[in-house]
DNA sequence: TGACAATTAGTACGACCGTTCGTATTTTAT
DNA sequence: ATAAAATACGAACGGTCGTACTAATTGTCA
């Protein structure tokens, strides 16, 4: 004995409402849309959540349990320090670029600017994920100052906010642009900031 | 004689359409609402664009205008190479934060993300006004090379890159997570990609 | 000032929104 | 098999959406 039948239609729904949201934007999900998508009647639907802000409370928790489960669980299993990073990296990039189950881009990165200024528990939510997030890789990075791949007096704080603007940056040059070239561009910036992390030359980082 | 009545009041519509915008986002803008807030009737505010495409493009070629002035026009004023570069980053940092008229943050910003699965006439005008701005800023770039600020193989279009992404993370920081560190990291990796550029020790840039 | 054009308002439309409610159906457990 | 509980449906609600019309008002210029 598996799923209720409740849990397994529930899981259906949200698997189809992060696929529209990765297109539509956490905004643009609507329960009608999702209903007709999945063959179902609309209070039928709405009853598994009871609000659509609960509704994208899950979808939000499916997000973000899907990126941690692509990117960070795998990294982790390399060894620490700087390859685990790079392996960080890598999952990363492959996430924003090749995601079949979300054909518009992370649902987490477009939330981020369309939920800026509204308040609620939705945004509630996305910022403690993308808090959290920046202190993993934090982490990460201090490992690789412990393990002696990066200098000892390196802001690792600093580091995984750089991080974080590079991976921005792909996603608006892929995805917005159609730039072919983002992908290499953004490898050679995380290459940029490795090798700036890596030298002992004193140097702001 | 200046303005007919017209005019003028498109110009109050597409202000205060720029303001919620800056909100809502480029989908959020509605016309009812603008109608209120501006006291006139909906079909009176309609009939200015005919539809809520025109009005969107308006909205994003004003939004496109007014950026270009407060970033563009006074570091053009600012002596070639790297002095009218740190300008331009100065300008853009600040219109980034502090903009009375865009409480919710820049537009073309929000919009890139917002428009990046949705073709159409407002996404092909963000589009090509992202890709003038990526031109402008590597031709300024190519200018310190030639001035001798910055080592003669230089990947221009690169640096160019990795500004916008500098940027981009800015707002990242700043609107989401509140992060008030942030405009301070950002100057941080600006100046860490200026010494890249500038150093002669052959480096991937 | 009078006539004409430009601008605003008013009303209505069909479509879709999130949500509620009563009812039917199906799953689950005894 | 049967009773109870979980799940799904259909219809309807009040709203808001963009847009299309016509009518009234206002600005403009000979």
């Amino acid at each position: 004995m598996g799923m209720s039948k409740g849990a397994e239609t529930k899981e259906a729904i949200i698997r189809e409402a992060l696929k529209t949201a990765s297109v539509e934007g956490i905004d643009g999900l609507t329960i009608g849309n999702l209903a007709t998508k999945l063959k179902m009647s609309k209070s039928g639907l709405f009853a598994h959540f009871g609000s659509k802000e609960a509704l994208q409370e899950a979808v939000m928790d499916t997000a973000a349990r899907r990126f941690l489960d692509a990117v960070w669980v795998p990294a982790k299993a390399e060894p620490r320090g700087l390859p685990r990073l790079r392996a960080l990296y890598r999952n990363w990039q492959e996430w924003m670029l090749h995601n079949p189950d979300l054909p518009g881009g992370c649902v987490l990165t477009s939330a981020a600017t369309a939920l800026d200024d509204k308040p609620g528990p939705v945004r509630d939510r996305l910022v403690s994920m993308q808090k959290e997030w920046q202190a993993t890789i934090a982490k990460a990075i201090e490992l690789a100052v412990r393990e002696g791949h990066f200098r000892a007096d390196l802001d690792c704080e600093q580091f995984a906010f750089e991080l974080n603007g590079i991976l921005l940056n792909l996603t608006f040059h892929q995805r917005l642009l159609r730039d072919r070239q983002a992908a290499e561009r953004c490898s050679t910036a995380f290459e940029a900031l490795v090798s700036r992390a890596a030298s002992r030359t004193a140097q702001a980082a």
